[in-house]
Formats: structure tokens, sequence, C-alpha cells
DNA sequence: TTCTGAATAGTCAAAACTGACTATTAATCG
DNA sequence: CGATTAATAGTCAGTTTTGACTATTCAGAA
């Protein structure tokens, strides 16, 4: 549902086309979700075909015809709703790095070492990559100072696990 | 590929049902994934299909029949690998909530308060109940403390945005 | 004993998602 | 100019995931 409330909260602002909306999200905000091409189509699809988007063909020059979408009232509806849910409820995420921790100590702590610090070196630099992002107008800085502060939270408690292994380390 | 992981994990450890498996996960692992019990039956016949697990039809007593799942060598290779791919990258984290903040601004300020608050009495439960769970032993510690790490840092910066909405409110 | 609800073991059809593809137009470069 | 590459706009077939269901067994209550 998150997916669909991006949707909508962007032609909220203005109607577009699929190829835009996803262009936008893919290039901006990478970082919330990561929807793809035919995702994108396939629920601005179903969500015109339940009635909370309109969908116009446009053609511009002799470009190829591309189907613009904006929301209706009931679009609206969905999209006020979608956000009060989102905003009130609290959805626990999962790690998926944390499968591979459940099996930590199958390793010798010297390999589980190198492993992590690889993953260390990984996770630095998309930290770095996210700081040097220039700031964003609006809500978007709370979406980039929350994903920060995670990234800190990920790399400090990266960095006590490899400490605790190097302790465990013969020699 | 992560839920493979999970799942020849625990197979390596004992041979295990499908019924088994999915039930352990959830009693004990949901905090690192939710693996509903198709999906779990989808993963275990796909693996057993690329030869990755031997299956067997086990009968105990008169209950119904079930399939047992097992590691083969070409499982176990494939254990390996998914291990170290998985603790060797970074792979980043989307965040749900992220898309309704990105939205913030377009509530006013007191609703948007009273809709994080509620978010933050969900947030603290999920943690206290996280710090509640005794400890366990081995890499498994290791996950819950990950896990409650986050929590708290998601705490702290729920906070941080109730502060900065409040001193917005007029009055 | 018979009924009720929970636990066991899994299946199925439908929904959601994605990699790889098509087809056109615009931009660049020798 | 002609050729090559990048951008635009979207589709399709296949994979993955899930809600809702079946069918059996067992434990305890009436």
């Amino acid at each position: 549902m998150d997916r669909k409330l991006l949707l909508l909260g962007l032609l909220r602002r203005q109607e577009m086309h699929g190829y835009q909306l996803h262009e936008f999200i893919d290039r901006n905000l990478a970082l919330c979700t990561d929807l793809k091409k035919p995702t994108a189509y396939y629920l601005l699809d179903k969500m015109a075909a339940d009635g909370w988007l309109t969908t116009e063909t446009e053609q511009e020059g002799n470009r190829p015809p591309r189907r613009v979408y904006g929301l209706t009232p009931a679009g609206e509806q969905a999209f006020q709703r979608l956000l009060r849910e989102n905003l009130a409820h609290y959805a626990p995420v999962n790690f998926p790095g944390d499968i591979g921790l459940a099996f930590l100590e199958w390793l010798d702590p010297g390999e589980a070492l190198g492993l992590l610090q690889e993953q260390r070196v990984a996770l630095e630099a998309h930290l770095q990559e996210m700081r040097a992002v220039p700031t964003h107008q609006g809500s978007l800085q709370l979406v980039f100072s929350h994903q920060i502060r995670h990234l800190q939270a990920e790399l400090d408690w990266l960095d006590e696990v490899i400490a605790r292994l190097r302790q465990e380390l013969p020699q």
C-alpha cells in the first residue's frame, strides 16, 4: 500500500505519465522505495480500474502517445486515508543482514571478520554518498535525515560486532 | 535469496519438514523475516528441484504423511556461498514509514503530531516486547541486539520529529 | 461419548512483482 | 550526412508471494 501512497502523493501535486513517475521516483526517491517500472504501471492501472485515477492519452509533437494519470476525488480520499494509516502505525522492518548474522557462529572468527569488514566498506560508502546529497526542501529532508540516522546506527553496531570478533581472534 | 539462506541454515542443523520449518521461523525468527507458509513450501520445492535438498516422505503414527527436507552437498555449497554473500554485502533497507514522512508537510502540524504520537506508542511497545525476550544462545543474540539498536534509533528519531512538530504548533 | 476448538500439514488460485524485451525519437560525433 | 548511442514510453511472459482454503488428528469439556 505504501507504494500506492507514494504514487498518489506525486500525482496529487501534478498530473504525470507513467514513465515520468517512475523516472522521478528512481532519481529522487530511490532511498524510500525501489519501485520497478512494470510495478509502477501495474499499480497505476489498478488504481485507475479502482476509480482512484483518471487516464488521458496525450500526444506531444510526434513523440509516442502516453497515458497521463490524475487523481479523482476517490483517489484524493484514498491518499488522505493511506497517509494517516502510514503515519499512525509502526511497521516492523526486516533487515536481510540479520539472516547472515544468525549463522555467524558457523564461520571461523577470522573469515567472519573479513566479510564484515567488507560489508563495512560498502556501508560507509553508502553513508558518505547519502551525506553528500544536497539538502532537500520540505519533508524530503526528513526522509534523508531518517535514513542517515539508521545508517549511522548500523555503522556503529557493525563496528561493535567487528570489535567483538577481533577479541575472539586467537593470537 | 536471504530466505533461502535461512531455510538452508536451519536444515543444516537438522532435517525438518515444511510445517516444522515455518513454525520455527514464525515463532523464533519473526523479527528476521516474515516467511509465509506457502512461500516456504515454494522455496523448499524450488531448492529441491535445483538439487539443493533431498525430500523423503515420512509417516509417523497415523498422522498425515509429510515431506522431510535435508541438505545435499550442493545445498551445503549454496549455503556457504549465500552466507558469505550476505555477510560481505550491505543491502540498503527501505523504511515504509519514509513514504508517509515525505508527505508530512501536507498535513497540519497538529494532526501530524497526533498521528506520530500514535506511532510512537506502537513503536515503544514493540521495543519493550523485544527487550523482554529472554537472552538467546549464540548468534541469535546478535540478531536481537541489532533489532533493538535500530528500534532505539527509530524511537530517538521519532521523538525529535515530534519535538520539532510541537515547536511549529501555534500557541 | 460426542462435540468443540486447537494443532498439524499442506494446497490453490489469484495477486504482485520483475528481467528482459520492443519500438520510437532525439542527440552526438566523425 | 549516416551511424551510433542515449532517452522515451511502455509491454510481456514468467517468477514470486500471499490470503484463504482443505483435510486430518488430538485434547479437553460437556
